[in-house]
DNA sequence: TCGATCACCGTAAACGTTTACGGTACTATG
DNA sequence: CATAGTACCGTAAACGTTTACGGTGATCGA
């Protein structure tokens, strides 16, 4: 005699009974339920997740996705596992398991999600790097799957998502350096057909047109999303015979190795070249300072899992008035990366 | 009619069938396998994981615990997510899922390790960060579940594990600063209890003493295992009115934050103290190039994975002579961030 | 007093698998 | 030909829940 049967038979009432007690029905006396509240704790009772999924298809499970790998580690760092704390904290109110789903790179990510959903893995899922045209969310779309995703796509299927502000970032960025004289501004953007890219590179090239300046595009640097693009992003652009005077770096990672580029050459940021960046907790040991957008990463996880919760019927009476797709705005911390000022 | 129901109608054969025909079992007719494997493909028919597991008992899951959060994010920089990586390819090969779970900062680690083990969530764990002194592992082995630690600990139940060769890494650095003319040699370990704090100091100790000096217990900097730990050592250490001319840093982290408390302070690694660390995929980028130990993550993730399934009776005859305890060596890269040598 | 309403509880089916057991037809063996 | 053995397959129970449905007393209103 197991599991809920045990409770009952101990207690001298059906399994029924029993069940319903435990999660909470309105047709159970309350005098029964403590009782069962009571015997359930003494016994150490816990009801057997595969009897509850199989019975009511659903597993309690929300997945988090993200990718590893050896070219992405570093693009990773530690920004993802910081949003997933975030998230964690609020999925532990509702009781839910929240898990991470990594993608190996050596794995394609739209394979694995497959699987994922074939095994029928989770109730909802939540997304990061999404692409400029991805695949999955049609995917999970036509499957009715729950879902949230940390990035805007052009693939539009209605999901709620979260997104920084790059155009935000594009515009301040390019403004504050043409006030600073510099007419030659490199932008970044990663290897990869994630749509941040886009989003910052248009913005950039918008603004500087409002600035009567154009982009050149020899001056936007593909690079993977870690340090060693940083790096290789130094590499290139000191080779250039008309080199630029300021760049806007778009990863968080990027100035890292575009300071160790720098140092190699003999210069120095912040007065060789103006570097506008991104904050991660490694930057804040770079010297000089960087000049850097911030913004808090938990409390991005936070709305991220509000988001997808209104949108599960389960759960959306909780959060009834969520923001279902939010551009997440970020502080921009001065520093001295883009100290100097060119005679105009 | 649906699942394996659906299956067995479609082929005028009974579920039984069926299902032995998928699960590989000899008492099948070659042929009618062959039938049922190709239904299955065409109808895209996947087993029902719930069914599964409540008639077997088992979840088809491996968890791999980490911790995450606001002071330990720096510590888990991308170390774990690279081991990750190497643990799910061997995995895959089982079609065992694969899930990260995620302990928050804010809750008790083994207050989280009880509640997934009570849900039954996972056949097999791997547990990341053991203490010197972990209940987890006892808890665990208690409840007869298979796992495998990364990382040794005092507390010992026969589990499996694997670690790094922390006391090498002291005996290789002492030797070598000695032998640099080094007599005041700093050594860190982690804040908190984990065991290699312990592992390293003693070596060092041991090592310092074969040369016939002594550790100076002021010159044991505990810090938080990341770049900010790295950085409040460099201002302890510079602090000091006897300052020492070498430090060992433990943490794969703190030299990139070390670096900046030098360069604040005007000192040049390499040229005023001397320093061994070991390599992140961060730390190639610092500048005087870092003196420093490293490893493969990912084939140390493999190497984990396999010694876990060695342990478990369904997977163990796939590896016979696995080494269930093994100490992973790391090799030393030659940088400048030692290159002074002494007057002896 | 009688029917209706209500609060509470028990019964049993259902979720989708796996697998022990037994049955059938065929082959081999004497 | 009888028997034993074998290869393959069908049947049905079991895993632990949840929940629709119906049943039992009690209360209440007329």
């Amino acid at each position: 005699m197991t599991g809920i049967r045990r409770l009952a038979q101990h207690l001298d009432i059906s399994i029924g009974t029993v069940s319903r007690a435990l999660n909470g029905r309105p047709d159970v006396n309350e005098e029964t339920r403590k009782r069962v509240l009571e015997a359930a704790a003494e016994l150490g009772y816990v009801p057997n997740q595969s009897g509850r999924s199989l019975r009511q298809g659903t597993t309690n499970i929300i997945g988090f996705m993200m990718q590893t790998g050896a070219e992405i580690t570093g693009q990773g760092d530690t920004f993802f596992m910081s949003v997933f704390d975030g998230v964690q904290t609020v999925f532990a109110r509702h009781h839910l398991d929240l898990v991470a789903l990594l993608c190996s790179s050596q794995e394609d990510p739209d394979d694995y999600l497959r699987r994922v959903v074939a095994r029928g893995f989770a109730d909802g899922l939540i997304l990061s790097a999404t692409q400029r045209h991805d695949p999955r969310l049609e995917f999970l779309a036509k499957r009715k799957i729950p879902f949230a995703t940390l990035g805007r796509s052009l693939t539009d299927v209605g999901q709620p998502w979260l997104d920084l502000d790059f155009e935000g970032m594009a515009q301040t960025s390019i403004d504050r350096l043409v006030a600073k004289g510099h007419r030659r501004i490199a932008v970044t953007r990663p290897h990869d057909d994630t749509n941040l890219g886009y989003l910052f590179v248009d913005q950039a090239a918008g603004a500087l047109a409002a600035h009567g300046l154009s982009m050149d595009p020899d001056l936007v640097f593909r690079s993977t999303p870690n340090e060693a693009g940083g790096y290789q992003i130094a590499r290139d652009l000191l080779s250039k015979q008309d080199r630029p005077t300021a760049i806007v770096l778009v990863n968080e990672t990027n100035a890292i190795g575009f300071y160790r580029g720098m140092n190699e050459a003999g210069l120095q940021p912040g007065r060789d070249i103006a570097i506008i960046g991104r904050h991660s907790p490694q930057s804040h040991f770079l010297s000089p300072s960087l000049t850097g957008f911030s913004l808090s990463r938990r409390d991005l996880g936070i709305a991220l899992a509000e988001t997808l919760l209104a949108t599960m019927p389960a759960f959306s009476h909780f959060y009834p008035n969520a923001e279902l797709r939010k551009i997440w705005r970020e502080e921009l911390i001065e520093g001295e990366s883009d100290a100097f000022t060119l005679p105009v």
